[in-house]
DNA sequence: AAAACTAATCGTAATATTGCGATTGATATA
DNA sequence: TATATCAATCGCAATATTACGATTAGTTTT
């Protein structure tokens, strides 16, 4: 997968759609869009251990979907916006 | 995974999102948006083996992103017209 | 300084994905 | 009928994903 050369924004897309490709991480992220909260509020809501959502945050993170502010001893998750319109403009390019 | 109780959105969403997870099968759908064509004609575009593209040609039929239609020895692949508006809608939702 | 709290990371196991070459099955042609 | 063609499937290997409990690291509070 990495030694054939795809266009960029296959590859965004891909990145976006891949992290997007979990329905755990699809419920994380419409919490998130109504309002950030901690990954402990996120802990509550879902049967799931905590290190399992903090995986799905990392990936999430990893995809640039999300960001992660320092609120001690708590961290405050949000959608990244500025990711998220790519995302929505790669998707809608794609989708029409 | 399974034993969770998902949205139904979620899961669906999830599934598109998933089969538009890897940059190969962006280029496929980009293709295959733009006309049908064979299995092989996605052969000579792609560097890779035939039993890949086989299988992620699946992998997007298993999604309900494409379907096949034959025509004998050939098999011509569409965009499932019906269902990638289904997933225009449900991106379009979540992503807004 | 010690205890409590939050969230990331580690180690592990089970399963899934990705990719290949080889084979198979189905249809068309010689 | 034999042969050629096309595409799916098989078998395999390497790697990635998903999930868990336990541990660790960083803050805060006592």
């Amino acid at each position: 997968m990495e030694n054939i050369k795809y266009k960029q924004d296959s590859l965004e897309l891909a990145t976006f759609a891949k992290a997007l490709g979990h329905p755990t991480r699809i419920e994380i992220l419409k919490h998130l869009d109504r309002a950030c909260c901690f990954t402990g509020d996120l802990v509550d809501v879902f049967p799931i251990a905590q290190s399992t959502i903090s995986q799905h945050l990392k990936e999430l993170k990893n995809a640039g979907l999300i960001q992660g502010e320092l609120k001690p001893p708590k961290i405050k998750y949000c959608i990244n916006r500025e990711n998220w319109e790519k995302a929505r403009v790669l998707f809608h390019e794609f989708l029409k």
